[in-house]
Formats: structure tokens, C-alpha cells, sequence
DNA sequence: AACTATTTATAAGA
DNA sequence: TTCTTATAAATAGTT
């Protein structure tokens, strides 16, 4: 659609990428408010930009999208394509999810407590309490200390046990 | 992008509205497909058509998008449009999102009570014991049973009662 | 479901 | 990042 034809492969060149990314984000969202509004349908997108950035375009809004398709029952028409579209995450498939993040929160309450172990050694006594009893405030200079003891740590994996936490915490109310 | 320029409004005529929606679908999953393909990004979409079925798209899946999303804190940037894009539900939006459900399932539990004394008076014993201890085999009679009771029962409504009924026993265990 | 005349989206380049 | 423009791609109306 351009100058030239380009192949569907992962473009290679960074800059280039990111200018793609941005240039059909935007191309996208505009198609997807156009079927929304001519067709009154309602629709939900989100993107995250290979910086790992998230985009989300919904009508009315994401939310209640998303909503309305996790309480659909499984009887929806899936697209397909190279990336499968799937029936969602339907009810039944709720508690598989619970479950699962359950099982990582405790997972990571473990290695949180091993960490905590050398943050005392460490000399700081203030996360002593339970994970649960922390402030999100605390929770940040927590997530501060921890990466300082971890040394280096890789950006997803402490992602998953940061925000694991934050939903431990959340769900508890 | 065709024989004319069209107005962007909702198409009047169902017919064409339905052709639109079919061919405007289609080109937005691709679209999206591109999008991943070329920038190795991961995204998510759900759509629902004028009559109501849902479509999505993901890659990886859909769920690992949504899921991906919710997590995520707050800092996305979010794009906009007509049908504003929103922050989607982060996690401190998660709990408020459980507790409305809980209200949810709070009042339809009481409104089961009512329809359970209907039910009893009857004649069938069966589903006295309280509904978080039914099987979601019983849940369905039981579905079928409220409807007899209820006469007629609007669709929308009925579905949230059910499905916050299933998503109770689910987030219970 | 196919076919095109047109409108749009966009790859390069500035 | 924003704009320009040559070209590829999507699609509105038609068959």
C-alpha cells in the first residue's frame, strides 16, 4: 500500500518497525471506530507496540467489551488467521485462569519470602510483614529492593511477580 | 474506498449494514494480522456484530492479550477516537469490577430465593440446598425451571443472572 | 460470491 | 515526529 510492496515478515530494521507499528496502529483503530460506527457495532482492541507499550481502542468502551464476551456462553463464531482467534476466556474458563494466577501468586509469595530473607540480611527490616499487609507505596520500594538483591533481573519474569503481588493484594479487596 | 465515498453513519438498510459488517470484519482481522506479523506485536480483538454473535482476534490468543492488559499498570497510552479508548480495566479497577459483580450476585441470589419458594410450591425438592452448592448440570435445570416460573423472562437479564450465578461457584472453586 | 471503479491506507523519502 | 506522494490495498455498489 505503499511506495512498494513489502513482505509480510517481521520488518527488520528497529526505526522502521516502530514508524509501521505507529503508522498502521493508528490505521487500524480508524478502521475499527469506522465498522463501529457504520455497523453499531460495539468493539474492543488492545495492542502493545513491540517497546511492549499498550494501545487499546474500544466502543463504548473496552471494559464492558470485554465483559460482554467473557459472560457470552461458548457460541461465538471465531475468526482465524495465522494467530488464531479463540472462543475467549468464557465463563468455564474463568476458574482455569483463577486457578492459575492463584498458583503463580503463590508461587511468587515463596520466592518472595526468600527474597525477603536476604533484604533482612540486608539490613532493612520495614517488609518484614506479610506481602499482604503492604501499602502499594511499600510495594514499589519493595520492588526496588528486591531488584537491587536479585542483582540483574530479567524485565518479564519480575514483571509477573510484581504484578502478581498487586493482584494478590487487589483481590483480597 | 469503493464506487463512492459513503457517510460516516450507521448504514440504514440491514441488508447492506450485515455485507458491511462481513466485509469491514474481514478486513480489520487482517489488518490486525499485519500489524502483529510486521512489528511482532501482540494484540487482541473482540467484536460483535449487529445481530449480536462475537468474532475475535488474537495473537498469541486472546486471552494472553486481555490478561497481559489487565495487568499491566497504569501508564499505557491509550489512543482515542470517537468511541474513546480507555485505560483499560487495570488491576485496581479489577477489584472494584469484582465487587459489582458480588453485588450482582448478592441480589440475584436473593431474587433465586424468591423464585426458589415459587419453584418449591411447585413441587420440585431439588434445588433447595443454597446455589453455590448446585453442579452446573443443576444450575442449567435450574436455569430451565426459573424460566417456566418467571414466564417470560427478557433475555439480558436472565443471561447476567446465570452468568453471575456460574461465575460465583467458579471464583469459589 | 465475484467483479471493478474508486477511495483509502501506507512505504519511502524529505 | 509530521508531511508528501507514488503505489498497493480495501471496499461500495453492482452483477
Amino acid at each position: 500500500m505503499g511506495r512498494r510492496k513489502i513482505k509480510m515478515e517481521m520488518v527488520q530494521d528497529m526505526n522502521t518497525r516502530q514508524v509501521t507499528f505507529s503508522k498502521r496502529r493508528t490505521g487500524l483503530f480508524k478502521k475499527a471506530s469506522e465498522l463501529a460506527t457504520l455497523c453499531n457495532a460495539e468493539l474492543g482492541i488492545v495492542v502493545f507496540s513491540p517497546g511492549g507499550k499498550p494501545f487499546s481502542y474500544g466502543k463504548p468502551d473496552l471494559d464492558s467489551v470485554v465483559e460482554r464476551f467473557m459472560r457470552d456462553d461458548d457460541e461465538s463464531d471465531s475468526g482465524d488467521e495465522e494467530g488464531r482467534a479463540r472462543n475467549g476466556p468464557k465463563l468455564k474458563k474463568m476458574s482455569e485462569r483463577l486457578d492459575s494466577l492463584n498458583q503463580e501468586i503463590e508461587a511468587e509469595k515463596k520466592r518472595g519470602e526468600k527474597d525477603q530473607e536476604k533484604l533482612e540480611s540486608a539490613g532493612d527490616e520495614r517488609f518484614k510483614k506479610p506481602i499482604e499487609a503492604l501499602t502499594l507505596d511499600e510495594l514499589n520500594e519493595y520492588k526496588d529492593k528486591l531488584k537491587t538483591v536479585h542483582g540483574r533481573i530479567e524485565g518479564d519474569a519480575y514483571r509477573v511477580h510484581a504484578s502478581s503481588c498487586l493482584l494478590s493484594l487487589s483481590v483480597k479487596n
